[in-house]
DNA sequence: TACTATTTAATTTTT
DNA sequence: TTAAATAGTA
């Protein structure tokens, strides 16, 4: 029994949390505060010190990354592997109990998981089968409305239509969908989790065997479950379970994807003899950057509360740097790059941050012309390629024939005559008599097709076939092997021309390395090839497989959620794109948008610079915009700004529009892009400008009277 | 069936 | 602007 290597690098808030007694803990846990220390530590709490078994405690995360490092840190803490103890996703273990229990849960044994991709294509087809405009019920609206009442615990016969038609159509395409997913035994991301819940609500035995074996249940980023993985958990606990959740209300930024902040507090509600404990100081950043976070997050209303402090320095200002445009901002951005890979820095200890996607590529665009490497997050993962899930929908189908997903995925891919008509002959089918497309297939080439159809049809029936007998008794990635030869994607993809092809074919042959290193849980009685393909569907793997390079990293703010890097930039902070314009009305959504401010300053340890660009090309038009209110929240003394906004009456490069035109505006100190305020239109942006004394006109982007042209003399604009 | 023109819309993302 | 989806053409 090793106390003291377990609590002593511990704080004492933290220590509190670890050696709490066994009653339900609430752990509020800030920005670089340890949480996940604090999970660890208190698992090696419990087990080495209490003497519990490591098959009593349940932990659960929202990534399998964290997951993973989760297992790892209790396995070098204890100085032991720690197989039995369950430790993963909210949907792998929903996963588990499921492959588990497939029986009381009502689903085939070989059930198969499809991601949102599949989901989406299985919503289109749907529609197409049900002969319903894809234009006035946009298959996007329908899966996000499904997936959010799964969300929500809800099955359609729970859903009442409020007399409203278009609600009526929803809850009836839920319940077609359902229909589908069943027959072809697919299951969604959603319905991993409200299968789990309806199979312990619903067998009381089998709930009570869980609620037996799992006393202790430790949760991270508590403030990011939604409906149904709060019941779950809710229900595991039961009475007697010993919930200890950590999470921070401040950093809840997915109340769009379902999460729920409010559960911290209903968390306390539900069980009334919680304690709390709040984790404040803050091991990751400086005093000035937390300072600047606490003052932002200040300005938010419903909070826990909570203040980071640190006993580390000051550290430097943060900085602001006013660009004249987006290329501008990057050149900057850039410029300091330089500077601190010069100085002989790790490119990788800086990211870029951004609000949205887009907003990439300029910097990228700058870094290669800089050669400087660099990595962006978020692309495609390694499984969501198209080529690796063809070859899975062959691996699929070879496995479970009534897989309709898959078999519309491959049926005709490779290109093998099978074109869309002949595919929509089979789908009548396949819906007149409610069977799977594989039996219609069957059953209409031996009659309904034509001779050329009908033997392509034919052909492919006797192609997933042989393959699935050729392929029986192999191992998992000779299994792979095969397929992707046999199915003729390895060679359909190398006649794509270009290079794209070939990235395609070593993305296939990646696919069988990872089959080959693929180790199954000995636990799990699924065959080998089910369990990878759960494994493909649950884990969607890396974005890109690149090995090891020292790069600058590009990333939203919301992936960057949990990183943390010496040099931080957040980019692009104005308003309408950070806060986003699609958040700013809407009081909770601005507040959210917030959180995600506090969430890119917090991830900054040393250096932190924010930028902004005055005019910014959007969509193909050239936008202005104010700097975000976010700048304004940061207490000024906290601020070095880096260019002091010089009066550039005009863009260097872009030529004034006439040599006449140019000075007088500049004359009265009036710019492109300037603040103005009218008596009668209010507040608004300089856009254009031409004339010359007396007549010298402006054009002004009011920010609710529309775009119009003053003349200046008259106008008695004020500056802002 | 494959390629090309046209239209449309444009946060955030893990499982 | 641009990427993706759709419609139209060879």
């Amino acid at each position: 029994m090793d106390v003291t290597r377990i609590l002593e690098s511990l704080n004492d808030a933290q220590r509190q949390a670890v050696t709490a007694p066994a009653v339900p803990m609430l752990v509020i846990a800030g920005a670089g505060s340890g949480k996940t220390r604090v999970l660890v530590h208190r698992a090696a709490w419990l087990i080495d010190v209490e003497g519990l078994s490591p098959q009593s405690l349940l932990a659960v995360t929202f990534t399998n990354k964290a997951a993973a490092e989760m297992r790892g840190r209790i396995e070098s803490l204890l100085g032991m592997p720690v197989n039995h103890l369950w430790i993963g996703t909210f949907h792998g273990l929903a996963h588990r109990l499921l492959r588990r229990h497939w029986r009381e849960a009502g689903l085939p044994q070989n059930f198969q998981i499809i991601d949102s991709d599949d989901q989406l294509r299985l919503i289109k087809r749907l529609l197409k089968n049900l002969e319903i405009d894809d234009g006035r019920w946009v298959p996007r609206e329908i899966q996000y409305f499904i997936n959010a009442q799964k969300d929500e615990g809800l099955r359609p016969q729970h859903l009442d239509d409020e007399g409203d038609p278009s609600r009526r159509q929803m809850i009836a395409l839920y319940k077609s969908y359902e229909e589908v997913c069943e027959r072809g035994g697919l299951v969604d991301f959603a319905e991993l989790l409200l299968r789990a819940h309806e199979l312990w609500r619903d067998n009381a035995e089998l709930l009570h065997h869980y609620r037996r074996r799992f006393r202790h249940l430790l949760v991270d980023e508590f403030q990011d479950t939604n409906a149904i993985q709060y019941a779950w958990l809710r229900l595991l606990a039961g009475n007697d379970g010993v919930p200890f959740v950590v999470g921070d209300d401040d950093q809840s930024i997915y109340r769009w994807r379902g999460a729920r902040v409010e559960h911290i507090h209903q968390f306390q509600k539900d069980f009334p003899k919680t304690s709390i404990v709040k984790l404040e100081q803050n091991y990751r950043s400086t005093a000035t950057i937390l300072n600047a976070a606490n003052a932002v997050i200040a300005n938010n209303n419903s909070r826990m509360g909570k203040n980071l402090w640190t006993d580390g320095a000051e550290g430097e200002s943060i900085k602001v740097y006013a660009a004249y445009n987006e290329r501008d901002e990057s050149d900057f951005v850039i410029g300091r790059l330089r500077d601190w890979i010069d100085q002989g820095n790790l490119r990788a200890d800086a990211a870029v941050l951004y609000r949205s996607n887009a907003q990439s590529r300029v910097l990228e665009e700058g870094l290669i012309n800089a050669r400087i490497p660099y990595r962006v997050y978020g692309g495609l993962r390694f499984f969501e390629r198209a080529e690796i899930k063809d070859a899975l929908a062959y691996l699929r189908l070879i496995s479970h024939r009534d897989d309709d997903s898959s078999f519309e995925r491959i049926v005709n891919r490779p290109t093998r005559g099978i074109g869309a008509r002949t595919v929509e002959i089979m789908r009548a089918y396949a819906r007149a008599n409610s069977c799977p497309m594989w039996r219609a297939a069957g059953a209409i080439a031996s009659d309904a097709l034509n001779g050329r159809a009908a033997n392509a049809v034919l052909a492919f029936l006797n192609l997933i076939e042989k393959m699935a007998r050729d392929v029986a008794g192999l191992d998992l990635q000779e299994q792979v092997d095969h397929v992707i030869y046999a199915s003729g994607l390895v060679d359909f993809f190398k006649k794509e021309k270009g290079e794209k092809g070939e990235t395609r074919v070593e993305n296939l042959l990646e696919l069988v390395s990872a089959a080959k290193s693929f180790e199954p849980d000995p636990a799990e009685e699924m065959s080998k090839l089910d369990e990878f393909l759960s494994h493909a569907a649950l884990e969607a793997g890396e974005g890109q497989a690149d090995a090891w390079e020292d790069c600058v990293q590009l990333m939203t703010m919301h992936s960057a959620k949990g990183l943390e890097f010496p040099l931080v930039f957040l980019t692009g902070m104005e308003d309408g794109l950070f806060p986003h314009q699609r958040s700013i009305a809407d009081p909770s959504g601005l507040e959210e948008e917030r959180r995600l401010c506090y969430v890119g300053i917090t991830r900054a340890k040393q250096t932190l610079y924010v930028t902004y660009a005055e005019q910014r090309r959007l969509h193909g038009m050239d936008n202005f915009s104010q700097p975000s209110r976010f700048i304004s929240e940061i207490p000024a003394a906290h601020i070095e700004e880096i260019r002091p906004r010089v009066q550039v009456s005009r863009p260097m490069r872009a030529p004034a529009r006439s040599a006449t035109s140019a000075l007088p505006a500049a004359e009265m100190g009036v710019r492109l892009g300037q603040r103005v305020r009218h008596g009668k239109f209010g507040d608004g942006v300089i856009l254009n400008c031409e004339g010359q004394g007396a007549h010298a006109r402006v054009e002004v982007n009011f920010e609710t009277a529309g775009t119009k042209w003053l003349v200046l003399s008259y106008a008695n604009l004020d500056l802002m």
